[in-house]
DNA sequence: GTCTATATCCAGATAGAC
DNA sequence: GTCTATCTGGATATAGAC
């Protein structure tokens, strides 16, 4: 019966789902080794047990949660890059669309909170330390190449732009801790303020 | 024989210190949870047993060098406001000191991380989270009124002054972070970048 | 004050019934 | 697939010798 199959297939997807999304924000707020398997289990309502059916450690979960989040964040870069916009034009959009994802979701910001953690410490998967290292500059990459555009046009300030982006990264993961920690009570600040580092004009 | 007190007080403190650099490094690196008190043991070459004579619990060692952080900012940030300077001159001297500190030593940074991650996470002491929350908001009160007094002097920009307030934080949280991952490897970017946000010329 | 040895606890992971 | 019960390891904190 491929009905029976597909049906159960789309309760594991479920289930695994579930799971990244509580493991989201408790590894996020009380980090990977003050999370207990029993938190996560009590916030899916999933048995212990259970959890390790559909992940084989909970290294697993943050590996997973980390793939996901490099991905997601590079393809945005990406997709961003290709657009037919001048350089002063993307870097106003990913500005606006970084703090628009941050304010309507906590989660983006978690994401953006957990791979600097992970970057940081050594107490996180090596495997998951390894794939930030060797994918997450890919969006450092972009911001960089259209600031250097960007200097051409003449709208980007004529800063050295490495310099620049690891500003424009900075203030980013500082603007997703401050979300992380004030949730529903932080508002995101104008972005007028931000592209005055980066913009000679807009 | 006052003298062999004298002495004893010195070692004691001596340790005590040790301990808590070792621990600032470790909490930072790895978080609370996953530091072992067998870490801070290996660090410093006190044995476990002793560090529980001169700390009752891993946790206290953590409340004590929160209440060193947050003091040591608070009372920098004071001393700033105070100074026969303008706002102008004051925002200036405020960024090159917190990046000159980071440039110079991670141990500056890692304070500024490991209070962020306290406030974040409820996964850390109480006793710290209540001292951060009653505490920390003093620094952002004094940048807060330099930002005020700027906008009338007219060298500050005409934005929300809280919302550039929470930018000037996270901004320099950001950069603590990347401070704290990269180590030596982490050079500070040029203080003018960051100063446009905020100031009309300079 | 300082160390070594150990009691105690608790979390991750597994086994096995349903 | 799902649960409950349990094994096992390792970390905190303590006890007690020197």
């Amino acid at each position: 019966m491929p009905r029976n199959k597909e049906a159960n297939q789309k309760v594991k997807d479920g289930r695994r789902e579930q799971i990244l999304a509580a493991a989201l924000e408790l590894f996020a707020r009380k980090g990977l080794v003050a999370t207990r398997i029993s938190d996560i289990s009590a916030k899916t309502g999933i048995s212990q047990g259970l959890i390790y059916h559909y992940y084989k450690s909970k290294e697993e979960v943050f590996n997973w949660l980390i793939r996901d989040a490099v991905e997601k964040m590079n393809t945005a870069a990406l997709e961003l890059e290709k657009l037919p916009l001048s350089a002063k034009e993307k870097i106003v959009l990913a500005v606006e669309q970084l703090l628009k994802g941050f304010d309507q979701k906590v989660e983006t910001a978690y994401y953006y909170f957990l791979i600097t953690q992970a970057a940081l410490s050594e107490a996180f998967p090596q495997e998951a330390r390894d794939f930030i290292f060797s994918q997450n500059n890919i969006k450092y990459g972009v911001i960089n190449r259209i600031f250097i555009h960007g200097q051409k046009e003449g709208t980007v300030r004529s800063f050295d732009a490495a310099e620049m982006t690891t500003l424009f990264f900075s203030t980013i993961n500082g603007l997703a801790m401050y979300k992380a920690i004030n949730g529903a009570n932080a508002k995101m600040p104008d972005k007028r303020i931000i592209l005055n580092m980066f913009l000679n004009e807009f």
